[in-house]
RNA sequence: GGGGGCGUAGCUCAAUCUGGCAGAGCAAUGGACUCUUAAUCCAUAGGUUGAAGGUUCGAUUCCUUCCGCCCUCACCA
């Protein structure tokens, strides 16, 4: 039948419900249970009386939910609904227990409906649990069908345009985001227990600073003024710090105006923390805590080995120390006949980067304007990365592309920072934090030159962050960890699609 | 933006390669049935084959353009 055509069956049940004195879109009341409830009232099903046994004064509950799955014959009818508890029960419906008018609502009621039923708990015969209704009536009727009971919606592009029926129908994707929430929680609450204090900081920033990427632009009408979506709310945060609160992270949504890809969605969430005191060397421990913590929690490993966590169809092992490899060794030990002589040789590096660039002009061009950090990086990136499977903590980043950070006291061209890789995806991003303000200067001119020069993605020279950092910013590590990413790691997770519940997509006319 | 794939009933899928009346299951409608579990049985109805154009006696099928989605490369987290 036309999707009109049922759509129109439906509005004319809804108008037979009202005759018969029910609202289909009726006003809230009170609803005493929750599926939950039934099982915990009464955990094993051998306990509960079959039908003729169910005493005069049984407890009664109070469901409402919505249908999934009606089986009618004759003058009875099977029920199986959910409700907010996210648990599935049965209603047994008979035409003996029930009023003249209840009865004739079940014969209005469709799947998709909202229903409210009260009665006893007991046992049918074929041995599952049943709510036996006493009274039975119908909250809200749903004019629109369920996909194929079976099969559910399948259709990638109608369940993320129309998330709400994805959710209904398939139990895995609810799982999905019941798993993203309970980690967000975990996640506030480790900090909250270490003295880190939630904070939110502008979302529509005048500079385009914090990280390297390109923005989105909107505008304030009254004040006539163009504005940036925050890429990162890093330099906030910072500023923060030198106001004192020394511990603060902040949960929320960035925005880059890029590519979207199965890792990529224009809008994503991130977790940015920074604390005063501590060194990059902490961050490594606290994050290996954290994901662990989070792991265990969420029970996401295998049942015998919880730190073990399948993944894309591997298992991506959790069980700490996780190795921490600097790019360089990395590099090295992964790439065939090079020596260690050869990685502080610039023109060698340059040739093997240029064997790696696959004669890609693009590529070839960026190389030619490379330094040594950023050689080594790129060899990094071509030969290592994808190839990283448990959690590993990578070191020794140039400074050139780490304009935040502190460098080395040691090796003045390298940042104290790392990037944390899981299953061949950066995960988490951190480092000391460049707290001389004079360094910072410089930092943000050697940006200014490079837009100059061409590079697109570059940070705005921002003024008053440099004269806060003159205000003195106490010893700092800060971290920024992907938190859409770690949850498709967390939940099997093969798209950024899947864990975000109402991803990007054009407008559908 | 480049390359590849997909789009058929409300949903899940056939038919497309090799052009010849567009089909099934679920859902729906009418009927039978007081223990179903993807209930069963009988009957009925449901289509702008993503859109537009072209080739052809004839197009869901072949060609072109457009729209949407997926994968991939590039940019990035």
């Amino acid at each position: 039948m036309a999707e009109e055509d049922l759509i129109q069956v439906r509005r004319e049940k809804a108008a037979s419900l009202r005759e018969l004195g029910v609202h289909p879109f009726g006003v809230a009341q009170p609803v005493r249970h929750t599926i939950s409830d039934l099982l915990r009232a009464v955990p094993s099903v051998d306990d509960l009386p079959d039908e003729p046994g169910i005493a005069e004064d049984a407890p009664v509950f109070e469901i409402a939910g919505r249908v999934l799955a009606i089986r009618r014959f004759g003058k009875g009818a099977f029920l199986r609904m959910r409700d907010r508890s996210l648990e599935e029960n049965q209603l047994f419906l008979s035409k003996a227990a029930l009023s003249d008018r209840d009865w004739q609502v079940l014969g209005l009621t469709d799947v998709g409906d909202y229903v409210l039923a009260r009665g006893p708990q007991f046992r049918t015969r074929r041995g599952d649990r049943a709510l036996r209704a006493s009274s039975f009536t119908v909250l809200t009727k749903a004019l629109r069908p369920l996909p194929e009971k079976w099969h559910g919606l399948a259709d990638k592009e109608l369940r993320y345009r129309q998330r709400y029926v994805d959710l209904i129908a398939n139990e895995d994707v609810r799982r999905v985001f019941v798993t993203r929430t309970k980690a967000i929680a975990f996640i506030r609450r480790f900090f909250d227990d270490r003295g880190f204090m939630e904070v939110e900081t502008p979302m529509m920033h005048s500079l385009v600073s914090g990280a390297t990427a390109r923005p989105f632009i909107t505008h304030h009408n009254a004040l006539d003024l163009d504005l940036f979506m925050r890429i990162a709310p890093e330099l906030y945060l910072k500023r923060l710090v030198v106001g004192g609160f020394e511990r603060v992270y902040e949960l929320g949504r960035n925005f880059r105006n890029e590519g979207l890809s199965p890792r990529h969605n224009p809008e994503f969430t991130m977790l940015e923390f920074y604390w005063a005191h501590a060194t990059w060397n902490d961050l490594m421990e606290l994050t290996e805590e954290m994901i662990v913590g989070l792991v265990r929690e969420l029970g996401v490993g295998n049942p015998e080995d919880p730190l073990k966590v399948p993944c894309g169809g591997d298992v991506i092992d959790f069980t700490p120390p996780w190795p921490r490899v600097s790019m360089r060794e990395a590099v090295l030990a992964r790439m065939e006949g090079v020596a260690e002589a050869d990685l502080d040789d610039v023109e060698k590096l340059r040739e093997l980067a240029r064997g790696q660039a696959g004669g890609d002009p693009k590529k070839e061009g960026e190389i030619e304007r490379m330094g040594h950090g950023e050689l080594i990086g790129f060899l990094f990136e071509e030969t290592v990365e994808s190839h990283l499977h448990r959690p590993t903590f990578i070191t020794g980043f140039p400074v050139s592309v780490s304009p935040l950070a502190r460098r080395n006291d040691e090796q003045p061209d390298i940042a104290d920072r790392f990037e944390l890789m899981i299953a061949g995806r950066e995960v988490a991003n951190a480092f000391n934090e460049l707290g001389d303000p004079d360094d910072q200067r410089l930092r943000f001119e050697a940006q200014t030159a490079a837009r100059e020069a061409g590079v697109e993605e570059t940070m705005d020279y921002d003024e008053d962050y440099i004269r806060a950092l003159e205000h003195g910013m106490p010893p700092t590590a800060g971290e920024g960890i992907g938190i859409d990413r770690l949850v498709m790691l967390l939940t099997d997770s093969p798209s950024i699609r899947d864990v975000i519940l109402f991803p990007l997509m054009r407008p559908a006319d």
